[in-house]
Parts: C-alpha cells; sequence; structure tokens
DNA sequence: TAGGACGGTAAA
DNA sequence: TTACCGTCCTAA
C-alpha cells in the first residue's frame, strides 16, 4: 500500500482543505504532478499528486482511515514548474492551490468527448428488404463509411434509412478513430523577415541568451519599431531547438492581427487558449500542449497555467497592460506570475511594451531584468508630432465635443484622403442621462454607477454588472415626459458628430459592442486596409497593436478622463493610453499627428506626452512613488468585505478592521464603503493594507484573518498588489 | 406531523 | 466548496 498526498481542485477557503492523502491501489503508478479522482465524502472531484513533503505529517491521518484514489488519469502529469507556480500562486496571491490547479486543469480538459461519432461501412450483408431508397443508398455508399449523418448526406436520403440499414445488418459500425487531426508545425525557418540593424541586434541578444537560464527581458521599443518580428526570432530559436514557446497577449481582440503575422512568420497557425474557445477546442488545445503537440501557444493570461512538457520561452506582449491583472476568483498578475513560472523552468521570458510599467522599469534599474531598446520606428517612418488642444482657449460649440482645431486637422486628412482616429475612452452614446425638471440620475438597482445610454441597441446599460433597461419616455422619479437628457459624451456621441459634420464621410466606431468576435475585428481590418473608412470613433480596443499606413491623424477627444478619481496609477495610465493611441498615426510613409484635446494642458503627463519626454515623465513619476512608499517601493494589498446586506458587511469590516495588525512597516487604512459601494447588489466595504517593500504582507494578512471569524454570508476578498480601487 | 429553510460541520 | 444532518418553524 502507498500513501500519496493529493491537491484537490476545489477551491475550499485558504488552509482548510488544500491535501488530503489518499491511498494508492497496488501496482498503480502515479508520480508528482499525475491528474487523479479523489473520493471526498460522498463525491469524487479531481485532485493532483502533490509533492509531499514530511513536515507536516502532524495533520495526516492514519492508514485505516486512508480511501483509495477512484481513478488515475491517463494525461501527461503536470510538469513541476507548473506544480511550483500554483504554489507560489496560492501563496503569494493568498487564494486556495486548489482553485489556482482549477486553472491549469479546467473541467473542459479531461471530460471525454461523447462526440466520437461512430463511423459506418457496408458489410456486405444484402438487407433482407431491399427498398429503392434502400438500393440507392447501397450504391451510392458503396465503399465510403461515415456517419449516420455524413452516409445519408452521401447517399442522398433520409437519416431513418440509414438507421434502417444499420438494423437490417447492410451496415456495420466500424471502429472509432480518436480524431486527433495532426497539428501543422510551425517552421522556424519558413519565412525570416528582414530586419532593420537595430531589430536584428535585438533579435541576436535575445538569440544568444535564449537557452536554459532564468532571465526576464524588456523589450522596450517605441510603437511601430516591429517588437514582433524581434522576440519571433526568439520564438524560431526556441522552435529550433524542439523548445515550447508561449506568447500572452492582454486581449483576444487583438488575436487576430497577431495571428496573421504569426502565420506569415512561421507558416501555420499556433494553438490560441482563450476564453471564447468552445469545450471541444479547449480539451484539443489542452492535450495537444500537454503532451507536447504543440509547440507555440498565443493566449491571454489563463495559458499560463498550461502544462507545457518542455517551455523554453515565455513572452508577454503589451506587457504594461493593467488587464493581465485577473479581476475576479484568483486576483493573480500573469505577467507577475509569468516571470515566477519562467523563473521555476529556468528559462527566459520577454516583456515586450512600447511604455512598460514602472514596475517594470524599477526591475532593469535594479538590474534583475535586461533592457533591449528600440528607440526607433521600422522602415524608416518617423514618430508622430503631438500638440495639445487647450479646450479653456478653443472650446467645442455647445453640444459638440470636437474643437476647431481637431476640425480642420480632420478636413484636412479628408481631403487628401487620408485617414483619422478619434480616441475616446467611454462606451455608449452618454455616461450619464439625467432629469431636467427633478436632477434625478438613472442610476443601476444593483450597482454605484448610473445607467450608461447606448443608442445602437436603444438601452441603457450598467457596465458593473450589466443590467440593461429600455431608456424610459418619462422621468422615473418626478414622472414628467420627455425631460431626460443625455449627459457628456461616448463614443457613439461623437460619431454622430462626426456624422453631422461630415456627411459624406465613412465612420466606423470601434468597441468591444461593435468588434466583439475576431470575425468582426478582421472586417473592421479589412475595411480599413481597403480604404472603407475615413473615420474611426473608438475606445481603447483601438490603440491595441493594429498597423493602418494611411492613418495619418489622431484626435483624443477627453484625455483628461483617465486623471480624474485619481488613483495611485493615474497618471501613468493616461500616459501610457494617450502614447499607446498616439502610436497607430503615421505608421507608413505619411508622418502622422496626435491633437490631445485636454483642460489642463500644464499637467506633467500631458507636458510629457507633448514634448516626447518619456523619460522624464517615468523619472518624476517613480521619485513621487518612491517618496510615498508606493508600488513598486512599497506593497499595497486591499481587503474588500461584501455582502447582501448592507449592515453586515459594515460590521463585518470593522471587526476586521479592529483586529487589524500594526507596528513598523504595515499600516491599514479604512475599512471605508468602497468607490462602487455596491455592486452586483452586493454591499462593500474595503481595507487598504500599505507596507514596505521587506514586509511579510502575505504572512501578516494570513494571521490577521485567521484571528477573525465572520459570518458564512459575508465575502471576505484579499487583492494583493490590486490595480482596481473601485 | 411532514416537509422545508437554515446553520453547523466534516471531508483523507 | 459541497453534501449531509439536526433543529426549528409552518402549514395542514
Amino acid at each position: 500500500m502507498s500513501r500519496i498526498r493529493v491537491l484537490l481542485a476545489n477551491s475550499a477557503p485558504i488552509g482548510k482543505l488544500g491535501l488530503l492523502d489518499y491511498r494508492l491501489p497496488d501496482g498503480a503508478d502515479a508520480p508528482s504532478g499525475t491528474l487523479v479522482e479523489a473520493p471526498l465524502g460522498p463525491r469524487t472531484v479531481l485532485g493532483c499528486v502533490w509533492d509531499g513533503d514530511d513536515q507536516d505529517t502532524g495533520e495526516s491521518i492514519g492508514d485505516i482511515r486512508l480511501r483509495p484514489i477512484t481513478r488515475v488519469y491517463p494525461a501527461p502529469p503536470l510538469p513541476a514548474d507548473l506544480r511550483r507556480l500554483i504554489d507560489w500562486v496560492a501563496d503569494y496571491y493568498l487564494c486556495p492551490p486548489g482553485a489556482v490547479l482549477r486553472m491549469a486543469v479546467p473541467s473542459a480538459a479531461l471530460r471525454e468527448t461523447q462526440r466520437t461519432a461512430t463511423p459506418y461501412r457496408v458489410s456486405g450483408i444484402a438487407p433482407a428488404r431491399l427498398t429503392p431508397q434502400r438500393a440507392q443508398a447501397m450504391t451510392v455508399i458503396g465503399n465510403a463509411q461515415g456517419s449516420v449523418a455524413e452516409l445519408a448526406a452521401c447517399g442522398g436520403t433520409s437519416l431513418a434509412v440509414i438507421r434502417g440499414l444499420i438494423k437490417a445488418g447492410a451496415l456495420v459500425a466500424t471502429a472509432a478513430q480518436t480524431r486527433d487531426t495532426p497539428l501543422p508545425m510551425p517552421d522556424p525557418d519558413f519565412a525570416p523577415p528582414a530586419l532593420s540593424v537595430e531589430q536584428m541586434q535585438a533579435a541576436d541578444q535575445l538569440r544568444e541568451a535564449g537557452g536554459t537560464k532564468f532571465q526576464p527581458y524588456l523589450l522596450d521599443g517605441v510603437t511601430g519599431s516591429g517588437k514582433t518580428e524581434v522576440y519571433f526570432e526568439a520564438v524560431a530559436e526556441a522552435l529550433r531547438k524542439g523548445e515550447q514557446a508561449l506568447i500572452l497577449l492582454p486581449e483576444i481582440a487583438l488575436t487576430l492581427p497577431m495571428l496573421r503575422r504569426f502565420e506569415a512568420r512561421f507558416g501555420c497557425a499556433p494553438t490560441t487558449w482563450h476564453s471564447d474557445l468552445s469545450p471541444r477546442e479547449r480539451r484539443a488545445a489542452w492535450h495537444a500542449i500537454a503532451n507536447g503537440h504543440a509547440t507555440v501557444t498565443i493566449g491571454a493570461r489563463s495559458a499560463l497555467f498550461l502544462p507545457y512538457p518542455r517551455l523554453g520561452l515565455i513572452v508577454v506582449d503589451e506587457a504594461h497592460e493593467a488587464s493581465f491583472k485577473q479581476e475576479e476568483g484568483v486576483h493573480y498578475h500573469a505577467r507577475d506570475a509569468a516571470v515566477m513560472r519562467a523563473k521555476f523552468a529556468d528559462i527566459p521570458i520577454i516583456l515586450a511594451s512600447a511604455t512598460p510599467a514602472i514596475e517594470s522599469r524599477a526591475q532593469v534599474a535594479a538590474g534583475r531584468y535586461r533592457e533591449i531598446a528600440l528607440p526607433a520606428r521600422y522602415g524608416g517612418a518617423t514618430l508622430p508630432t503631438i500638440r495639445a488642444v487647450d479646450l479653456r482657449d478653443e472650446p467645442p460649440t455647445r453640444g459638440a465635443w470636437l474643437a476647431p482645431p481637431l476640425i480642420a486637422a480632420i478636413d484636412a486628412r479628408l481631403a487628401r484622403g487620408e485617414q483619422s482616429l478619434l480616441f475616446l475612452n467611454r462606451r455608449g452614446y452618454a455616461p450619464l442621462t439625467l432629469c431636467r425638471t427633478c436632477g434625478y440620475r438613472i442610476q443601476c438597482p444593483h450597482c454605484t454607477a448610473w445607467m450608461v445610454e447606448h443608442r445602437l441597441n436603444h438601452r441603457l446599460s450598467c457596465h458593473h454588472c450589466g443590467h440593461t433597461m429600455p431608456p424610459p419616455a418619462a422621468c422615473p422619479e418626478c414622472q414628467t415626459q420627455d425631460s431626460l437628457v443625455a449627459c457628456g459624451p461616448g463614443v457613439e456621441r461623437v460619431a454622430d458628430e462626426v456624422r453631422s459634420r461630415w456627411a459624406e464621410a465613412r465612420i466606423a466606431i470601434v468597441t468591444s459592442d461593435t468588434l466583439w468576435s475576431p470575425a468582426r475585428a478582421a472586417e473592421f481590418v479589412a475595411d480599413m486596409d481597403a480604404g472603407m473608412i475615413d473615420i474611426v470613433v473608438g475606445t481603447q480596443l483601438v490603440t491595441k497593436g493594429y498597423h493602418f499606413p494611411n492613418l495619418t491623424l489622431v484626435g483624443v477627444v477627453d484625455a483628461d478622463i483617465g486623471l480624474i478619481g485619481g488613483d495611485l496609477r493615474s497618471a501613468e495610465r493616461t500616459f501610457q493610453q494617450i502614447a499607446q493611441v498616439a502610436g497607430r498615426a503615421g505608421r507608413g510613409h505619411k508622418p502622422g499627428e496626435v491633437l490631445i484635446q485636454t483642460r489642463q494642458p500644464q499637467a506633467p503627463v500631458m507636458a510629457a506626452l507633448i514634448a516626447g519626454d518619456t523619460a522624464g515623465f517615468y523619472a518624476a513619476e517613480s521619485a513621487a512613488r518612491a517618496e510615498a512608499h508606493m508600488p513598486p517601493y512599497g506593497r499595497l494589498a486591499a481587503i474588500i468585505v461584501s455582502s447582501e446586506d448592507a449592515e453586515t458587511a459594515r460590521a463585518t469590516a470593522a471587526m476586521i478592521g479592529k483586529a487589524a495588525p500594526s507596528g513598523s512597516g504595515i499600516e491599514v487604512w479604512g475599512p471605508v464603503p468602497a468607490p462602487l459601494a455596491r455592486l452586483r447588489g452586493q454591499h462593500r466595504h474595503r481595507l487598504l493594507v500599505h507596507a514596505a517593500r521587506s514586509y511579510k504582507l502575505q504572512a501578516a494578512i494570513r494571521a490577521w484573518l485567521d484571528r477573525c471569524n465572520w459570518p458564512a454570508r459575508v465575502r471576505v476578498t484579499i487583492d494583493i498588489d490590486p490595480y482596481s480601487f473601485m
């Protein structure tokens, strides 16, 4: 009899029910990482054989009470670097290890596919009754084989006829083959690109350093400098060595142009991993990766947890993107966790960005990351000129959002047949609907948030919980008819303005509402390339990785939006967002121009953007963070207490606040009602923990919350290194 | 008194 | 987390 330690893939609260001991039936072999099905009370759950560190044997249970594993899955065991990553993520982000294991082995992965349609072929036995339909089907089918549906289609008859023939014995089942269509192999030498001297040097640095040693690289290249081509060379090098490579992208929306570029370079599509995969696709991708057939995977953040047996390189593209931070379930940061996986696998990792995060720059400064810079655009293209439009001096006309200089600039593009892009990071028509008579503002019934008007589908919708309602004709409060007015601009409203000003111009609105599928995104890109669009109005979706050579003007409709509210990263985020969208301009032979509409052109962010003083901005911002001991020069954690009942939430938060740790190196702020005091019907209070960089923050929080007890209905969420302060 | 809602607890 | 069990309440 042998005893094994198993990590169960449930998400029990921290500390409880992580590792349990089981009995392995005699003769069975299950090394660490093996996926098993284990009995737990009256049911069975997925588990993974875990490394038994014998120090906590005090907790272990007597041999007699051990229950046997009910099943050993035939899938390859999870590799050691992944197991270490799971432990690290659970420990660092204070979440149950079982919840992390779930990301590595999604429930679809091990489910048997029931949809293996059995193929049939002609048996040679003549059916007792040969009706005309049967005779016809038999002749047409001949030597072919296929599923009932396929044979019916081929024989030109109904399903019933084929079933009848099977019953009569004229058709027999053949052995069902596993439909593992062989994966096309990306070829590192398919189409090596013509690199510029700078790109060549950068690629050489990555190639030389490649190998089996952990080293993070910050590939810091201005927009349009060709970072992708450079890291593709590192991917090619990994392929030549027979290793697997993983490329993480922030959003699915941008995978399509990316996949095209990959195919052009490597001759076939990579394996993809994102939330829109069907269960069948998910299963296929998981197995292809786990057994090593998939050599290059391009995926969203969750692709980091897949069981690559020969991982040789990780690339995190657009590494500054805040969407790498998962904001529900396990609150991990995929960029940071990716660095840890590279460390555990002892391989290089490349963080690529035109606007690296301060955190990443600090790592370069500390000598932990190596920087590879691409300071110039590829192919002789120049960086766009950036100019502010001071809305206080040159305001738009009443009820409009485009100021005269921006209008003139668009006029010029239309006259020259060039394309313009108007950027406004606000979906919908108007962010607020207000009653002119009584001042009532239409709010979401479940959240502390305004309902946003969307005219494209004639609904008001809440961007936090998804609640929608038709726009009311009368004010819900004072019942006055036709008293509701839209306040403030969204992209749809700016598009309306564009439409009424340039009736002949062809306009595209680009938001997650209009580009909800890869196919739609492809359509948009094709229309842009074909010159079918003159003016694009879009949210941050258009800041992502697109390359339109004929786009020469970018207008930032409201550069100040991101600075309102002013959290830790608002200035940095504004800088990155505007620099990224500015980077869409002038990527071809024609030079680009960027106009930033703002009421505070003197603000450091705006001044830096206009002067092109990236280094100066980052230096000042880093100094301010260091001064305040804010990340990355200090540490933050948020604790969010939420409950359906307002008083329970408040009282629990207060109780947790009372038990807060004190002493040097740590302070706890709050509790206070969260900025989104109600979200999806939950009342929310939050505490913010601020600690010195060297402080053992996780241990302190763990000990602190262990001292507290709260009703089961209350949820207490811990967010280490928070990005959202709502 | 049956049946359901609720709270506590064990799970190897 | 999930399943089960005991307690208490309500409707009949």
